[in-house]
DNA sequence: CCTTTTATATGATAATCATCATATAATCGA
DNA sequence: TCGATTATATGATGATTATCATATAAAAGG
């Protein structure tokens, strides 16, 4: 069939979409090209004129994901002051939202593990995309006055860790509870260290 | 074949030892049932009269690995007084080896991400691992007299989720520049975090 | 309105996988 | 030494998978 002008980019985006979200949920390997192109309404056989492999959706999903995921960071901190943009990005990443919601949450947080395990285009991928996040964060961080420079760039790549890793780790724990009190207390902890928490911000207004 | 008494209890043991490194290299879908028995110098079809499914196979080699995980935390610290022993536990965790070497490290690290898609029974035997990990660093932190109480229980949570998070994203990156820097900052920030970074203790000396 | 183009569908292939039925052979007890 | 026991092997099954060759049909352009 030949449709107009835009369709097939239309289904492309559609099919990358739902990859995305695939990509997240059940990870790299747990995707099938059946599953997402009946997800898109298509069948499976479609799949290989939009891409050369599943290799290649999944780098193309995953960039997409982490375009997406830097969007998010811009607008959780849109139009406030660096020092509570800072805040406001930690209470939106380090949540409760965060790591219920995995298939439209960061692809760090979602991937960590699987990562090792996957090819090196793939890791690739995966790595300019946390090396967009960090830059970003070390700007922030640079803005509010924190750090500077190379210390700015550690403190990021530190931070993130840190959150990344208390949002992991508490999808990885089924009981809620202990989920709820490590996301509580990293979160906390990762404001202190960066001075943003409610007890430096309410000082620094006393000044 | 009829063997001595203790045959099929030694196959039973390194059938586990080796599916638990496998658990961590490749993830619990990654983990083939005909591999791991090749390894074990045995063919598939004897698998079955040493497990009743591949999943009960998964749950006893995640067991055995949390049950190795705690003792190399106890051996880590050994004979150290307790503030020394954090941060020598610290050190011995949020590690190059440690990063390098998911096959034989901890458990939470190496299977973060792909724990949400796992069965109940699964996610189950690594809750319970988990609780009895964050039970000896409760204990660790209070015999430091850093906290106590619940405090020392929401501290051991978030320093865990905060040192599991640092070897897990450092192991997702592929750039060893970065991966080596965000180990080494976050080392450096839990430390100071619980009082036990070198800057801490030697001033402990001088009072 | 008819031909050409091409996005998608149908169906096949080969690989991998967990699981299980059955066969084999090693050694223990007699 | 021989028969019973049983740990392991052989081989099959059915499910799922990525990939690809080929068929179809819709619509653009003449």
């Amino acid at each position: 069939m030949r449709y107009s002008e835009s369709h097939k980019e239309e289904t492309h985006l559609k099919i990358l979409k739902i990859a995305g979200r695939a990509l997240r949920a059940k990870g790299p390997d747990g995707v099938g090209v059946a599953e997402i192109m009946k997800e898109a309404g298509l069948t499976h056989g479609g799949f290989y004129a939009h891409f050369k492999s599943k290799e290649e959706l999944l780098i193309q999903a995953l960039e997409g994901v982490f375009a997406a995921s830097k969007r998010k960071f811009l607008k959780a901190i849109e139009g406030l002051p660096p020092h509570h943009a800072l805040g406001a990005y930690i209470d939106f990443y380090v949540s409760v939202t965060q790591r219920d919601n995995p298939a439209n949450g960061c692809p760090i947080t979602a991937l960590n593990s699987d990562m090792p395990r996957q090819s090196k285009k793939f890791r690739a991928a995966f790595d300019a995309g946390v090396k967009r996040l960090l830059g970003t964060l070390r700007d922030l961080i640079e803005q509010a006055g924190v750090a500077a420079g190379d210390e700015a760039q550690a403190l990021a790549a530190s931070v993130f860790s840190a959150m990344a890793g208390a949002v992991a780790v508490s999808r990885a724990v089924s009981d809620k509870r202990l989920s709820d009190e490590m996301l509580e207390t990293a979160r906390n902890s990762i404001k202190a260290r960066l001075g943003v928490d409610d007890a430096s911000l309410s000082g620094k207004y006393l000044q």
